[in-house]
DNA sequence: CCGGACGATAATTGTTCGGT
DNA sequence: ACCGAACAATTATCGTCCGG
């Protein structure tokens, strides 16, 4: 039982050893989605992330800065459109289009002849492969995510001092300093205000993101978060942020809650760990779980099974295929 | 990629199990 | 076979806004 301290500390190992944390996979979501998020890590990653006050905090922090404005400039021209809900089909499904292209250009050249087609195909050398394969994965990946507006009190004032006003790259230092200053005189009315219109962006903004994800099926977008991940993983791509932003899509059932996570819930609930460190709270609720008594475990373990249920059924009423098989139940340490 | 402020979130611990 | 997401509370850190 070297677990806790054991695995934490391979997982240091792991994420100093590779690179700064660039490598998660992460979400982020819309203000109005207080819903608990999803985190997907990259494989061999795991946990990988967020340093604390390491040694590699510095190195994270500074490749991790590359390309988030690149990101937000392209994202901010597709601001408009997005909410409107454009391209309906985002056919996953390459076969029928690729069909349709060879037939054209045989009839377009007279002399080409069946045989000739058949040489065509042959080549396609493995790097080809893999470039085709980013291609694809690049498209279904559903990358034109709307734009948001600024959502903050702080980014709002900033949006307003600076949007379409000159200033000089060496003169940027300053105006910044300049604009916080002026930021923190404000009066309370003008607080108020950037606040109002903080919140209003935040409303549109998740407005405009649900009908972007509304605009695609939930098969569609689960492909393409998938996407994103292998993008991510083979590919690096995109190299820029370091964490992939999936595409939320409330219409996603989410995965159902195991038994022990209901007893972490209620053992939470009961308060007895109000105040406690978080890992020394959790390491005990471990291991009050494996001493549970069968009879205890088995109400939890029966809630689990009806969440199981209830995700199945939502799965197939969404997502349009049987769940995975259900794995036969572990039974608690204490058999008779 | 710079600057400052601040809302959002990944990491932390433990176990179980869905997904690939 | 193995990764990661499911739950909890707390907090350090990240991403965000702008222009050139």
């Amino acid at each position: 039982m070297l677990s806790s301290v054991g695995r934490a500390a391979i997982r240091r190992l792991v994420s100093t050893s590779s690179i700064t944390a660039s490598r998660r996979i992460a979400v982020s979501w819309p203000a109005t989605y207080t819903v608990r998020y999803g985190r997907v890590f990259v494989q061999g990653f795991a946990s990988a992330g967020r340093p604390k006050a390491s040694t590699t905090t510095k190195a994270t922090t500074k490749t991790s800065k590359t390309g988030k404005s690149t990101k937000s400039t392209k994202a901010t021209k597709g601001t408009t459109k997005a909410s409107a809900g454009k391209g309906r089909k985002k056919s996953t499904t390459t076969t029928a289009k690729k069909t349709t292209k060879a037939k054209s250009k045989t009839s377009a050249s007279p002399k080409a002849k069946g045989r000739r087609i058949k040489r065509k195909r042959e080549p396609l050398s493995p790097e080809k492969k893999l470039v085709v394969q980013r291609r694809e994965l690049k498209k279904t990946a559903m990358f034109e995510e709307p734009k948001n507006l600024p959502d903050t009190p702080w980014t709002v004032y900033i949006f307003e001092q600076t949007k379409n006003k000159t200033v000089l790259p060496e003169n940027l230092r300053n105006r910044m300093k300049e604009i916080s200053e002026l930021y923190k005189n404000l009066s309370a009315s003008e607080r108020q205000r950037l606040a109002n219109a903080a919140e209003q962006n935040k409303l549109s903004n998740a407005a405009a993101y649900t009908a972007w994800v509304e605009s695609h099926t939930p098969e569609e977008t689960v492909a393409a978060n998938k996407a994103r991940y292998l993008l991510k993983r083979k590919f690096q791509y995109p190299a820029s942020p370091h964490v992939v932003k999936l595409i939320r899509d409330h219409r996603i059932p989410k995965r159902p809650v195991t038994p022990y996570s209901l007893f972490t819930r209620a053992r939470w609930a009961s308060g007895d760990f109000a105040g406690r460190p978080f890992g020394e709270a959790a390491k005990a609720i471990g291991k009050e779980w494996l001493k549970l008594p069968d009879i205890e475990r088995h109400a939890y373990d029966d809630l689990g099974k009806a969440a199981r249920t209830e995700y199945e059924k939502e799965v197939e009423a969404v997502l349009h295929r049987k769940p995975s098989p259900r794995r036969i139940t572990s039974k608690p340490p204490s058999e008779e």
